[in-house]
This record gives C-alpha cells, sequence and structure tokens, in this order.
DNA sequence: GTTTCTGTTGTCAC
DNA sequence: CGTGACAACAGAAA
C-alpha cells in the first residue's frame, strides 16, 4: 500500500479523526511493531496528551503530541512508517478489530486511531527532539509533492545510476515508490533502465510533468489508483499489455525491484 | 497437502 | 554503483 499518496492520507486520517483530542488509553497488541520505544514508555509518554498538527515527508507520517503527561520529559512525537502492508485508519470503539491489528488509541471521544500492518517491515517510533525525528528518518530528499521542475533537474543532472533506481532512492527524493516510478516513468516515455545523467533537458521535462500529474491523481485518490488508462491498472494483469499501445509489456528487475514497462512507449537507449 | 514464489518497505554486506 | 540476502507474513502458484 504505501507510497506517498497512501501516508497523505493516513495523516489525514489522522487529522480528521485525533488532531486536538486527548488520547485516553494506548494499547499495543504486538510490540513486535515498537521500535526503540518500550510498551510502557509509549502509554506513558501519550496518555494524556493531544495529537498537535501531523506532517508527513515521504513514507514518513510525524506526529507531534503535546500537553502534560506522565513523563517528565519534553513533549514527545510520534513517528510512523507503514513498510509494505501497514496503514492507518479511524474507528469507534467497540467496532470489530482490524486483522492486524498492532497499536490502539483510544481518544476523548470515543474514536480509536488503529496502527495496523500484516508483515511489521516498519512501524512506530517515539522520537524526543527534532533531532532525534531527523535522526530516525535518515536522509531524506526532498518531499516528491513539493518538487519543482528546476530542483528535479538538479537531483538528476549528474547520476550515474538507472533512472528507476534514482526516482525510488528516498534520499533523492522522498516519496517516490515502485509502482508510482514505473507510473511516472511510463507516462513520461522513458525507459527505467536509462542512465539518469544520459537524460535529456526535454526527458527530464517530461518527467517533472509526469510526475506532477500522477501524484496529484494519486494524492486525491489516496493511492496509486489501477485505472484502466494507467500501468498500474495492468500489472498485475495475466497477459499485461500497455493501456496506450497496446503492446505486451515488459517486465524485470531494476533495483531490487520489479518493474513494469512498455517497450514500444519507452523505447531503449542509454 | 506441501513447497516455492512474490510483494506498494528499508537496510546491510559484498 | 549494482546485486543479493534479509526481515515477516499471507496468498497464490506450482
Amino acid at each position: 500500500m504505501p507510497e506517498l499518496p497512501d501516508v497523505e492520507g493516513f495523516r489525514r486520517t489522522l487529522v480528521s479523526c485525533a488532531q486536538g483530542h486527548r488520547i485516553e488509553q494506548v494499547e499495543v497488541f504486538d510490540p513486535g511493531v515498537l521500535r526503540e520505544v518500550t510498551t510502557e514508555r509509549l502509554k506513558r509518554e501519550l496518555e494524556g496528551r493531544r495529537f498537535a498538527a501531523p506532517r508527513r515527508h515521504g513514507k514518513w507520517l510525524i506526529a507531534p503530541v503535546e500537553g502534560p503527561a506522565g513523563g517528565p520529559v519534553g513533549e514527545p512525537t510520534l513517528i510512523l512508517h507503514f513498510g509494505m502492508t501497514g496503514g492507518l485508519v479511524c474507528r469507534s470503539e467497540g467496532d470489530p478489530p482490524e486483522r492486524f491489528g498492532r497499536v490502539v488509541l483510544t481518544l476523548d471521544d470515543g474514536h480509536q486511531l488503529r496502527y495496523h500492518d500484516q508483515r511489521k517491515l516498519r512501524g512506530l517510533w517515539l522520537a524526543t527532539t527534532e533531532a532525534d525525528v531527523d535522526r530516525i528518518l535518515g536522509a531524506q530528499g526532498p518531499d516528491a509533492l513539493t518538487l519543482g521542475r528546476g530542483e528535479l533537474d538538479t537531483l538528476l543532472e549528474g547520476r550515474r545510476g538507472r533512472v528507476k533506481a534514482t526516482l525510488t532512492d528516498q534520499s533523492v527524493v522522498a516519496g517516490l515508490g515502485n509502482l508510482l516510478g514505473d507510473e511516472i516513468l511510463w507516462r513520461a516515455r522513458v525507459h527505467p533502465k536509462s542512465r539518469t545523467g544520459d537524460l535529456g533537458p526535454d526527458e527530464r521535462r517530461r518527467l517533472h510533468t509526469a510526475l506532477r500529474g500522477v501524484l496529484r491523481t494519486s494524492v486525491r485518490a489516496g493511492r496509486v489508483p489501477p485505472r484502466p488508462s494507467w500501468l498500474t491498472g495492468h500489472r498485475d494483469d495475466p497477459d499485461p499489455h500497455c493501456p496506450r499501445c497496446g503492446r505486451p509489456l515488459r517486465r524485470g528487475k531494476i533495483a531490487g525491484r520489479t518493474s513494469a514497462w512498455c517497450p514500444r512507449c519507452q523505447p531503449e537507449r542509454s
């Protein structure tokens, strides 16, 4: 699930469900998702405090909490990463539990913010300072949603790797994952194995246009929408074809991930 | 029924 | 810089 559009959806869920509300109870059903924090400390630091405005960077959700709590330290920040299968939902107390529910925060109005994740590849952190937030996130490029054309040009120029690897490298651009990367390259008609540094000005311009278009629609949908007219709508077909020209799609591993592209619309050249 | 493969994540060793 | 292994797990394929 989670790439930038999904996480942006989770941020909105947190805003509408929990921002300004007091956390009454923290329940951890699987400590396997807690990173660098114990259940006890999570409860002590969160219970009694209120969610302030959350923010997002790339695929990370950053949720400061404020107000007095049991602990003597300053106001902490809850940090969430959703791996491949994580998610955040808003439910009412008493609603049936999520299939892979891991952490439930009960709020002062009876709503619950629930973190669920099948595979537990990532999880929840509790940062104590801004520097701590930065340490947990690690090296991050600018968020893909705020990327200007000139900025993307600068980031792409002089890179040696393949363009698919560059676009999905979080330390270059934050937020693009495997699906978005393929979708953007397909729309821009750029072969995923092209050498990033070899791209011409026109290809870089097309990439930026495609990035903006794909992100705009995806953020609105809260996911990369598997539309019939999009590449994403066909990658799981038994015999996938390009929705633009009808040619069979090609698949291959790039940067350790399965990529899909159209050999006709995205001619090989590097 | 059982084994193998795949995957919208990131990190680490070679 | 690139590749492969790994982490943890369900569901599909073999």
